[in-house]
DNA sequence: CACTCGATCAGCG
DNA sequence: CGCTGATCGAGTG
């Protein structure tokens, strides 16, 4: 069975994010779009599924957001469903859902927890690739030197998040 | 399989 | 600062 994504918007202080679910939990998660009103998207589980899982993912899934963006520990977590990524990448993931709200790591120190130093880059690359920021929390990767590095959503998101957590330390 | 591209990093001028 | 090479995973043909 293709578990086909269910779109749900969610409204938070930051502007309405847009969640994906699959069977699994939470797959995707978008931030708000400027001003595209493009969800035209054919119109998914029509009309038996009242998806009870759904909506208390849902309200999982905006405390999280709620939380992060108060700065603070996010007890509340929808279940991810990782099943798109590659091995590597859900290990990635894994070890960024481990980093608590204030602190940062380097994408070199996430390789060497990897056991694989070297490997620096391609943590950024699987950083980027990752399907739920914010709540898998990829922000709080920085460079090296405590610079910011990128980020897939925007800067600007990435510093907001991180002036959040009372991450300052950016030298810029 | 060969080749290219990154949200990197450390070294050097 | 800015440039360069090394290295690794992923996407493409």
């Amino acid at each position: 069975m293709k578990s086909q994504l269910t779109p749900v918007r969610i409204e938070t202080a930051q502007g309405t994010f847009t969640a994906f679910f699959s069977d699994k939990g939470l797959a995707q998660l978008d931030f708000p779009a400027q001003k595209t009103e493009s969800c035209h998207r054919s119109t998914l589980a029509p009309s038996s599924p009242p998806p009870a899982k759904i909506r208390l993912w849902t309200r999982q899934t905006r405390a999280a957001l709620d939380a992060i963006f108060a700065g603070q520990k996010c007890s509340e977590r929808p279940p991810l469903d990782w099943s798109a990524g590659t091995p590597f990448q859900k290990r990635v993931w894994s070890i960024l859902t481990s980093i608590p709200a204030g602190r940062t790591l380097s994408y070199g120190e996430i390789a060497e927890k990897l056991k694989s130093p070297a490997a620096a880059r391609a943590v950024g690359g699987a950083c980027g690739a990752n399907p739920i920021p914010v709540i898998v929390p990829c922000h709080r990767v920085l460079a090296a030197n405590r610079k910011l590095g990128g980020f897939s959503g925007g800067l600007d998101w990435k510093r907001k998040l991180l002036a959040a957590e009372n991450v300052v330390d950016l030298s810029s």
